[in-house]
DNA sequence: ATAGCTGCAAATGCTTTGCAAGGCC
DNA sequence: GGCCTTGCAAAGCATTTGCAGCTAT
């Protein structure tokens, strides 16, 4: 890894709540619950599900439309990036920089791939007068 | 286009039944019908919901449970492939070979991407015994 | 005959919504 | 105070399932 390990980067809640303000969100109990389990540790791959048991277990007392309330506006605020692929539930990634994914088709998990393992040697241009908002790479792999 | 037009490539019932047999499936009226409007015609991109009104417009009767369950089955035999895209709802395409798609994000509508219009020069390996099994690449644009 | 299919309606599972109560600025 | 948030329970949707009745072989 060149860049710095996000597993110890621990927030403050000072620095968590001007996070939140600077996207135009109250730092609510609630969010900042949340915040705190979705940044300030390393990038992850969430769901709904999983980020609700992960507060509850916690201590952390957010109900599930809170949790989907948040997964949300954080998305529109470009906090957290959606990944669409499977289409039984939403995933949520931390990362928000451009990278690609494998996806364990038994397990379900995914995982990011290294930014300079996958390269895309060309992209179409986009229709009409349209524009390119994002490329996804999946890479679907089973044992 | 270099292929041939598939958009004129109607097939007889004969035809489609032994594509059917082939892949151990039971002609039935319904699945001939569904077979007919997914195999006998061009390359498409079609959702339970837009197979079973054309199969409904079109005077066949089926119900969605059936349109499904075809779904399935076909996926599952090689005639047709799952795309992920929009957690709201499962497309398949008739084009079961490898290729990519533009995913307009405002009508919901997808397209294929010319074969050589996108390349990856770079594939990681698959994590430890595992191997690859399919690469998706999508790519959202919007107006 | 019999294993496979179909269709209805009920059930499921994830996600969204309506709206009253509560919290941040 | 006023607007944003939350939470509950109900509603919404796409999809699946149970099972009795049909159908291809």
């Amino acid at each position: 890894m060149t860049t710095v390990d996000q597993k110890k980067l621990e927030m403050s809640d000072a620095v968590l709540a001007d996070k939140l303000r600077e996207v135009g969100l109250r730092p609510t109990r609630q969010r900042m619950a949340l915040a705190d389990i979705l940044l300030s540790q390393g990038k992850r791959h969430i769901t709904a599900e999983s980020l609700y048991s992960e507060a509850t277990s916690q201590g952390v007392n957010v109900s599930l439309a809170t949790i989907y309330n948040a997964l949300h506006t954080f998305t529109a605020k470009g906090l957290l990036r959606e990944i669409s692929i499977d289409s039984n539930r939403s995933y949520f990634d931390t990362n928000t920089e451009e990278h690609h994914h494998f996806y364990f088709e038994k397990s379900g998990k995914l995982e990011d791939i290294e930014p300079d393992h996958v390269k895309l040697a060309r992209v179409p241009d986009a229709p009409d007068g349209m524009s390119i908002s994002r490329v996804d790479v999946v890479i679907r792999v089973d044992g």
